[in-house]
DNA sequence: AAAAGCAGCAACCGCTTCGAA
DNA sequence: TTTCGAAGCGGTTGCTGCTTT
């Protein structure tokens, strides 16, 4: 801001591609200079670009300490997990991964993983459909437990009866690990309330707000399915919680963070116990 | 071997936000 | 307070290379 008009006439700028040659005309430049104000810097640099141009090359491209290749399993996790929470807010989510960029990680959302979570939801419907056909056929007409945590309102879903349903565990057997992160639970969740007076499961009556929702046991069942367990710190952190308050936990979580993301803490192999949310829950 | 279809990625476009004048 | 330009962001487009027919 505050670039002076003059330095800009108005030159027919090119577009497409970059040229090897104009990277480095551009590399040079802001390696030399910095780019202060986009606007000027094609001008500075000699390139028939427009400002908005160079600047969205340089931070996708240019920019030193720049991640190429495909993304791990953990910044997969991640993204998905930030997604749920702040949905196409890809620059911010893209903070949590460094050496990526906002481009990056939308590309792989719309080439990659929507598709992959769009699978997922298909069997959690399929599954669905083959548990209400199944059912029918019984007398008793009270609805499981498996499926009192399934749809009905997209709001409704009581996560007081076991969370550790799994989705898709009618295609894989999978069982997960309930774990919960200390950090990811206000103070309230733990000073305040039961917590701190009762020996019960107080994490699942306090750290969740039981008003989860379908997609989140949706999600769920997708992160489970890839062999991680981000589904269950998810829904530990974004019942109740607004996306601002979920993303203040998430930015003050990230000062514990290891470099590649969410979820390096534990892994599948390191810790494979098999809780019921009701009765057990690993507070970590 | 050629054409068609598809997926991935880089870049553009348009809108919003922010700060200076 | 208003206006204007720069920066930032997210959606979309279009090119390129790979796969399938």
């Amino acid at each position: 801001m505050g670039c002076k008009s003059s330095e800009k006439p108005k030159p027919r700028h090119r577009k497409g591609l970059w040229s090897p040659d104009e990277d480095n005309k551009l590399r040079n430049h802001i390696l030399k200079h910095g780019h202060g104000c986009w606007s000027s810097v094609p001008i500075k640099a000699g390139l028939q670009r427009n400002g908005k141009s160079c600047r969205l090359r340089w931070i996708n491209y240019l920019r030193p300490g720049l991640k190429r290749g495909m993304f791990s399993k953990q910044e997969e996790t991640t993204i998905l997990t930030l997604h749920h929470m702040l949905g196409n807010k890809w620059s911010q989510i893209s903070q949590h991964l460094p050496g990526r960029t906002d481009n990056e990680i939308k590309n792989y959302w719309h080439s990659y993983l929507k598709k992959k979570l769009a699978k997922t939801e298909e069997m959690v419907a399929r599954a669905k459909t083959q548990y209400t056909s199944s059912s029918s056929d019984t007398t008793d007409s009270s609805p499981s437990p498996l499926m009192e945590n399934v749809d009905k309102s997209p709001t409704n879903i009581d996560l007081s009866t076991p969370l550790n349903y799994d989705f898709t565990k009618e295609a894989h057997q999978s069982s997960l690990p309930k774990l919960l992160f200390a950090e990811w639970l206000s103070l309230d969740h733990v000073q305040g309330g039961s917590f701190a007076n009762s020996g019960d499961p107080v994490v699942a009556r306090n750290g969740f707000d039981h008003n989860s929702n379908f997609q989140e046991a949706i999600m769920h069942g997708f992160l489970s399915n890839e062999g991680t367990y981000a589904g269950e710190c998810q829904n530990g952190l974004s019942h109740g919680s607004s996306a601002s308050e979920m993303f203040n936990t998430q930015l003050k979580f990230t000062d514990h963070m290891p470099e590649n993301g969410l979820i390096n803490y534990i892994s599948g192999t390191d810790v494979n116990y098999n809780f019921n949310m009701s009765n057990d829950v690993m507070y970590i």
